[in-house]
DNA sequence: TCTGGGGTCCTAGGACCC
DNA sequence: TCTGGGGTCCTAGGACCC
């Protein structure tokens, strides 16, 4: 999807369009002053002067989402409020809707699943598609599909996509990126040279910026520069299994299949506090903060109908470092005194002398109650033990 | 100028078992 | 007194993605 969050929020106040807006933010409400001016207006008649600017926020958030008018200004994706505020002062902010965010990502799934139902979600707002098998999917390599999928999105929701058309996934998400906002491209294998390898190896979804900096320190810039490096050079820099990638990534090869189904490995809650909070002197602040994330992991657990027994913490400190600390247990639970009473244990295992600006609650080793109780495992008093001797 | 929140997957070491 | 070759599970950290 284009610039999803910032489109979402269009739909709604149309008289920002072309304007740079910039969504994101922590807890502190970037609208409180549209609130205000909102009685009794609709909210397409929201005077533009009316809405809150960047230069007016001071908290801990980054950028979520800018439309491209500011991207212009040099903002983008995952930077800090402030520092964006400082390149655009005069943009908009908004705050994230989650509910009308999710709203929409239902609804341009559910178009995409009525034509192509091989589907496999890869988050809010991206997924990927296989339609080999799909009457039509062929024509014109795909282009065809790719028109009809984007005209449904748009008739149904009002909101733009890019998509990508490829061999594989690996070369359909670069594909994606080429004609943003609202366009198509389709690539074939051949168009590897041509098209691929001239672009920075930070393109490739895998490569982060940790490898990134490695590959430029060994003088490795583009994917085809990365293509050319004998294989054994590769895995001697990054290891077997993650050097192999590399060298796989590069050649646009990529085999992985789109899969429709998975079942979660952990549900989580984690906050970045206002101000620093120490844990003796703000004891009382963050004993209330810990419980509130417990029970919001537990609501959500239930929500997704799940129950856990690995329950973890996480803590980050003033200077930004992060520790993590998690037990495992024998019982399955998604009772969040239970899951704070286990969170508590792992908390007493972390230095409590430093200035905390994150804490968080994780639950893993996920099942479905319904399946637990159909096979409760070995019950007591039915259990048998049997060995022979090897030799 | 400090850097959100919710996830997945991988690695590596240690405990423990056969 | 020295020392194998599997395997699973648990834990901590880190890279990466949306």
């Amino acid at each position: 999807m284009d610039a999803f969050f910032a489109s979402v929020e269009l739909l709604r106040y149309p008289q920002l369009k072309g304007l740079p807006l910039v969504i994101g933010g922590g807890r502190r409400r970037a609208d409180d002053a549209l609130q205000a001016s909102r009685a009794g207006l609709p909210l397409s008649e929201i005077p533009v002067a009316d809405f809150p600017r960047l230069r007016d926020y001071a908290g801990r958030g980054v950028i979520t989402t800018a439309t491209y008018a500011a991207r212009q200004f040099g903002i983008g994706s995952a930077m800090g409020l402030m520092k964006a505020a400082r390149l655009c002062p005069d943009a908009i902010l908004l705050p994230v809707d989650f509910d009308e965010i999710r709203r929409c990502s239902r609804a341009f799934k559910a178009v995409i699943r009525e034509i192509a139902p091989l589907l496999e979600d890869r988050g809010i707002d991206e997924v990927y598609i296989d339609f080999t098998e799909v009457p039509g999917g062929q024509r014109e390599g795909g282009r065809v599909l790719a028109r009809l999928i984007q005209r449904g999105i748009l008739d149904a929701t009002g909101l733009s996509c890019s998509i990508g058309v490829a061999p594989n996934k690996l070369l359909a998400k670069m594909a994606s990126e080429f004609n943003k906002p609202a366009g198509i491209s389709v690539i074939h294998e051949s168009d590897l040279q041509r098209l691929i390898w001239p672009l920075p190896c930070r393109k490739i979804n895998g490569i982060g910026p940790k490898t990134d900096q490695k590959l430029q320190a060994l003088g490795i810039h583009t994917i085809g520069e990365l293509a050319a490096q004998p294989l054994q050079a590769l895995l001697r820099q990054f290891g077997p299994s993650h050097g192999a990638w590399l060298h796989e990534a590069a050649w646009g090869r990529d085999d992985s299949p789109v899969v429709t189904h998975s079942e979660p490995v952990s549900v989580s809650r984690e906050t970045t506090f206002e101000r620093d909070l120490h844990p003796v002197r703000d004891k009382a602040e963050l004993g209330a903060i810990f419980t509130r994330l417990c029970e919001q992991v537990a609501a959500d657990l239930r929500a997704k109908g799940y129950v856990g027994r690995t329950i973890g913490i996480k803590l980050r400190y003033d200077d930004f470092q992060s520790v993590t600390r998690e037990l495992t247990v024998e019982q399955y639970s998604a009772d969040a005194r239970e899951i704070r009473r286990i969170a508590g244990q792992c908390l007493k295992r972390v230095d409590l002398t430093r200035r905390l600006r994150l804490l968080g609650v994780r639950v893993g080793t996920l099942a479905r109650p319904d399946l637990l109780a159909a096979s409760p495992g070995p019950a007591p008093g039915l259990q048998a033990g049997l060995s022979l001797p090897l030799f």
